[in-house]
DNA sequence: CCTGTTGGGTTGTATATACAGGCTAGACCA
DNA sequence: TGGTCTAGCCTGTATATACAACCCAACAGG
């Protein structure tokens, strides 16, 4: 049922689409509200929250008493949206593949038990992946699910994993949390990335949500020298409302 | 003029206000908008926009026929909201001090001119940096800034930086955008920040905007292991609607 | 030529009203 | 006792209307 879609939602996926088509270029002049009341045939309220969030959003740049315009937030920065390395990969064009290491029942232990929330002890699914971008080791990752949330883990064959980034029966990313370190690889890592030594590694630690709950914990190892982690920051205050300040310094708990 | 704060603001930040008292504690009920209709007498459109805006700034989640509840998808994640080194520093009740080492006028080249907007050549004016937490060197910074916008740069002493991260004449931080890698630092930041050979080296990238023009460069230097990285990363699709999703991972051009 | 005014267009905010649809407790019935 | 139904509350959306503040260009007068 398309027409389940709000009426502000089509508007604004109107806009976006001639933003993203080329059709509007930054700093073009977007209809105004009551313009868009004319041709599109909706109030000027619905006009209105259509533009506010496409604001809030940092698609356009909205000036009182001028007009709206089309904003070059997004294309400052060549940011892409990534959920998942398979994804990525998909998106340069090249082909995702990945190989299970190793795969294991543990016990859930200090940082890891923490991490999920739960008792010392409680039953943990453990995977050791290698992810490839055209058959080039490009990460690995090191995968610990809440054996609750995949019971059936140990009885499958992982030899290729999902590529999206899940195992059967977990949802896919809803909600993530990342923190990046750099630090020196072990043996292992070292090995299936064929890093040199003395080349740092980019680990990012993601815990993934579900239902409220926490119910993975990996650590993605990257070869430093070949990928950068980026993010955008907005400090609070600033124009756009919705605090998407993302990129942060924290000290490492000691 | 207090007086100018919009009705819907004043409406959230008394919200707020009971969430990070302690008052409303995660899952709890928050007034519905008939309820503030009746209590703040504000028409429910504006009861509406305030709970609406809260929902998609994470602090609490709406449920069509049950109500609206306070969320913990902020206590989730300890992050910080960290401005600058100074801020952060400050924040963990510790001094921030910092000293410049070099300073001299540069033409802009490469990576610089690019990173700014600007053609090969342009005047740049140039910092070496390091900032001390509790006297203990803690971040080199490398600042590149646009000479037009700090004309006087070269003749003021900055033999003390100000601690908020920005230049005299400089607006703080309007907006910035941040970039991280793992890199093998090179003899003077190992040197200054009193690093181990062999410890890799977390290099923030970042570009802060004013007025929607680029107008400094740095590269922030911290000791791998001592610091991290951290971001919240939400997908596309995910109930909150603001695009908040922060932290990606991209290849370096080579 | 310069300056001050003014009018029309634009966004920002606020209200009153209306209907649809989800959810739940309690009434009601078998 | 147990299942079903409904009234009432809640959010989600949409409209019509109103006023304030802002910006800019056009115009009038010195």
């Amino acid at each position: 049922m398309s027409a389940a879609k709000p009426r502000y939602q089509e508007l604004k996926d109107f806009i976006i689409a001639k933003i993203s088509s080329g059709e509007l270029q930054p700093a073009d002049r977007v209809p105004s509200e009551n313009e868009l009341v004319e041709s599109k045939r909706v109030s000027r309220m619905t006009a209105n929250r259509a533009l506010r969030e496409l604001n809030d959003e940092g698609y356009v740049e909205r000036v009182a008493g001028r007009g709206t315009f089309v904003s070059d937030y997004r294309s400052r920065s060549d940011l892409l949206e990534v959920q998942n390395i398979a994804e990525e990969i998909a998106r340069r064009g090249n082909t995702h593949s990945s190989r299970v290491l190793r795969q294991s029942q543990q016990h859930a232990r200090g940082e890891i038990a923490k991490a999920l929330h739960v008792d010392q002890g409680t039953a943990i699914f453990h995977l050791l992946l290698v992810h490839f971008e055209n058959n080039v080791p490009i990460q690995v990752e090191d995968r610990h699910v809440l054996a609750s949330f995949a019971p059936d883990c140990l009885e499958q064959d992982f030899d290729v994993v999902t590529p999206s980034g899940y195992l059967t029966g977990i949802a896919p990313l809803q909600e993530a949390e990342q923190a990046v370190r750099a630090v020196m690889p072990n043996e292992a890592v070292r090995k299936y990335l064929e890093m040199d030594t003395g080349e740092a590694c980019l680990v990012v630690i993601r815990r993934t949500w579900t239902k409220g709950r926490p119910v993975t914990f990996s650590r993605l190892h990257h070869p430093g020298s070949r990928y950068e982690l980026t993010g955008h920051y907005t400090p609070p205050g600033s124009p756009r409302t919705p605090s998407s300040h993302v990129v942060q310094l924290e000290k490492l708990r000691q």
